[in-house]
DNA sequence: GCGTATCGCGTTTTT
DNA sequence: CGCGATACGC
């Protein structure tokens, strides 16, 4: 067995784990072997490490590997973790369970489904898809097109799933969240109901409703509960802060009966809010599980003492956190470097230039990465490193199958696996001749209501316009019904057919996106069946084609959020200006601080050398340039904690007329906030100024009276023309009358 | 009423 | 680059 990480050279069997290796705290942490512990961790404290060590150890104690469950937020996470804890144990033990949440729940509801009473299973669908059906809903359901105003979709999608997670009533998310939409809130609460009912009835399911249903089968199925937590004897959560409130049921309804629940995580480090996640369950972690051992981690083993000294001081200006203070012995002594461009493009290229010097300097490309807040951030960048034939790995954005061409692809694939999906049949009815979404949507309905909507499709007496094509469509599904059910031959049959649709369709620019095409069927080549590659490539989209040859040679750029979990010796975060970050519509108050803390993991994935960037100027829609100051975050650290760059020093040839007077008139304070900023929450109220029978209003639903105090930060408010409704304090504006 | 071609504008973050 | 609006033709 070849041990290929350096840390693990020292453990080859179970019965041998040395762990001197592991500092006082994580070495507690590693041997607490029963009763709930929670594990405070600082950025770059060795957390994966030490949930792995105890792993290791856990074996070392004769606990049998098929009763460990590991759940981490990312699958990645989870492969690199299972497979180093392969590396731990002997190669004939039987693995280690793991996973991402979503596909322990997929795999689970597969088995168990039937508790549920489910027949004929289900299909999971992605974000995409997701808001393909509010596209669909948007137009059968007749609501007025084009409106400017109106949410889009993508947050529609986060207030109709969050509303699940956050366990807040919907109508309030949606009458807080867009109270000055007014004449819009009731038509996204009528899609929402809409929402729920067209994903049930057709047997699909989004990520959240897997968790939902996870958690509900947990709760009503004492025999399944049983079950499961006899088979997971112990539960280990990395990433906690990243954790919904209904993950952390799941948790608790797991771990239960025996308490053998460990949890990692940094509050500091919370930056997927907005879809549901909460570090106040690391707050509640030890009400809900009784002596709860707590173990705080804080030497940190990633960055030089500069680069910490700069993030530490990030997060200083947060307004809540756990308190941690991270220190390192890492020796270094470059300090983190600031650098306002003249504009974007500027920026790119001093981005270029220290690329380019790393490189020189002998460090690996894939060592270096460059992160921004948006993935449209790094276009101009993007370009730059093409030119200079400097290859790159993008992370974040649009995900391969997310692309219109391969939605096409998959929605025939889709429909093999569950014939009643109506977002496919529509997509692939769209894709023929003579058929636009009024027809489509006949015929997808039509389809659906019968007991086998192929062969409804063959008996579909079609008008003489769309005659021949439907008749196509019918004999393409007849075949593959037929064929051997082999996912990659499967795919060679839909490719041949949809070829020419292909050229048709993307006429400008298909040689470009035959290439995914291509990638698609390799993908497949892989798996055994086709529902196994579905629930893979959604739960797990595969990342675009990477630009040139092997990923893993390659500089990264990436999303913030991307980046997550992650290090590298160079880092780069872009696109540092007023405006960009903290994103145009994030508000003063909790949206804000989040920003602040992705600002955090942002810098705290630097090891060596970290540069923050800003354009001066920025392009507007009109073509006209803005000047825009720096980002806030960025005004408000200490001189001492960074060296700044002054433009001219960097540039002394190739750049035509370029002026650079080393002055930042403007940069160091923040002249304008938008409106917005100036919103801060004035006077919210606290569960304590209130009481049963208070008068007070609201910007919505007028004025009522405080009905129920459950002694949370909700209270049940009894409005004099809406009725009661839960609020929940930190949300509401309410006001006391 | 429906399908197709073309143009211009704006882009959060994702398991 | 994708999406919506708009115009035109069947």
């Amino acid at each position: 067995m070849t041990i290929q990480r350096s840390f693990f050279d020292d453990i080859n069997t179970v019965s041998e784990v040395d762990l001197s290796g592991l500092n006082e705290a994580q070495y507690e942490a590693v041997t607490t072997v029963d009763g709930p512990v929670l594990v405070i961790a600082g950025a770059g404290s060795g957390k994966t490490r030490t949930l792995v060590y105890r792993v290791a150890h856990l074996l070392e104690q004769g606990v049998p590997p098929e009763s460990v469950l590991l759940l981490t937020f990312t699958r990645k996470a989870a492969q690199e973790m299972l497979w180093r804890a392969g590396q731990l144990i002997n190669d004939n033990c039987s693995r280690v369970t793991g996973g991402t949440f979503h596909g322990v729940a997929n795999t689970f509801l597969r088995r168990y489904g039937s508790y549920m009473g489910w027949e004929s299973g289900f299909t999971i669908i992605d974000r995409a898809d997701a808001e393909g059906i509010i596209n669909l809903l948007k137009s059968s359901l007749g609501f007025a097109k084009g409106n400017k105003k109106f949410p889009n979709k993508r947050t529609i999608i986060n207030m109709i799933s969050g509303s699940i997670n956050k366990a807040i009533d919907l109508e309030d998310l949606v009458y807080e969240q867009y109270s000055h939409l007014s004449e819009f809130v009731d038509d996204i609460l009528t899609l929402s109901r809409h929402y729920e009912n067209f994903k049930f009835d057709n047997g699909l399911m989004d990520y959240d409703d897997l968790l939902v249903n996870w958690k509900v089968l947990l709760e009503k199925s004492p025999e399944v509960r049983q079950l499961m937590s006899d088979r997971f004897q112990y539960i280990m959560v990395d990433e906690y802060q990243d954790t919904n409130h209904i993950q952390a049921e799941i948790v608790r309804l797991l771990g239960a009966e025996h308490g053998n629940v460990m949890v990692v995580g940094d509050d500091s480090q919370s930056i997927y809010s907005f879809r549901g996640a909460d570090f106040y369950n690391i707050m509640r972690f030890p009400k809900v599980f009784n002596n709860t051992k707590i173990v705080k981690l804080e030497e940190n083993y990633r960055s030089t003492q500069p680069i910490l000294s700069l993030t530490n001081d990030i997060i200083e200006n947060a307004s809540e956190k756990y308190s941690k203070t991270l220190f390192t012995a890492i020796e270094g002594k470059a300090l983190p470097k600031v650098y306002g461009g003249r504009d974007e493009q500027d920026e790119a290229s001093f981005i270029l230039k220290n690329i380019q010097q790393h490189l020189q300097d002998g460090i690996e490309p894939a060592h270096i990465a460059v992160l921004f807040r948006s993935a449209f951030h790094s276009y101009k960048l993007e370009l730059l490193l093409g030119s200079e034939g400097l290859e790159f790995e993008k992370r974040g954005g649009m995900k391969l199958t997310e692309a219109a061409h391969m939605k096409d692809v998959l929605s025939f694939l889709r429909l093999l696996v569950n014939s009643r999906d109506n977002l496919s049949w529509n997509r692939v009815l769209l894709l023929l001749d003579r058929i636009g979404p009024k027809t489509a949507q006949k015929i997808t309905a039509e389809l659906v209501s019968q007991a086998d909507p192929f062969v409804a499709l063959q008996d579909y007496a079609a008008p003489k316009a769309s005659q021949a094509v439907i008749a196509g469509l019918a004999e393409l599904f007849q075949k593959l019904r037929e064929a051997e059910e082999k996912p990659a031959l499967l795919c060679d049959i839909v490719l041949e057919y949809y070829q020419p649709l292909f050229e048709k369709l993307y006429n400008d620019d298909y040689p470009k996106r035959q290439k995914d095409l291509e990638q698609l069927k390799s993908i497949m080549a892989g798996y055994e069946t086709l529902q196994d590659f579905i629930d893979d490539t959604t739960l797990d989209p595969p990342d675009p084609v990477a630009k040139g040859g092997e990923a893993a040679e390659k500089i990264v750029l990436s999303t913030i959020h991307s980046a997550k979990g992650l290090e590298f010796d160079v880092v780069f975060v872009m696109g540092l200006a007023e405006g960009r970050f903290p994103h145009g519509s994030a508000e003063f108050g909790e949206q804000w601080e989040e920003e602040r803390r992705l600002l955090y993991v942002a810098a705290t994935r630097a090891k060596r050398f970290l540069y923050l960037t800003y354009p001066r100027q920025m392009m507007t829609a009109d073509r006209q340039f803005r000047r825009v100051g720096m980002s806030p975050y960025l005004a408000e650290l200490k001189n001492m904690n960074y060296e700044r760059i002054d433009s001219a020093n960097v540039f002394s040839r190739g750049h035509g007329s370029y002026y650079a007077t080393g002055k930042d008139a403007g940069d160091t304070t923040i002249k304008s906030r938008p409106a917005a900023l100036k919103r801060k929450k004035a006077g919210k109220i606290k569960t304590s100024d209130l009481s049963v029978g208070t008068r007070v209003k609201h910007p919505f639903f007028g004025e009522g009276s405080v009905k129920n105090m459950s002694g949370g930060p909700s209270v049940d408010v009894l409005f004099d023309r809406h009725g009661i409704k839960t609020l929940h304090l930190d949300y509401a504006r309410l006001e006391i009358i």
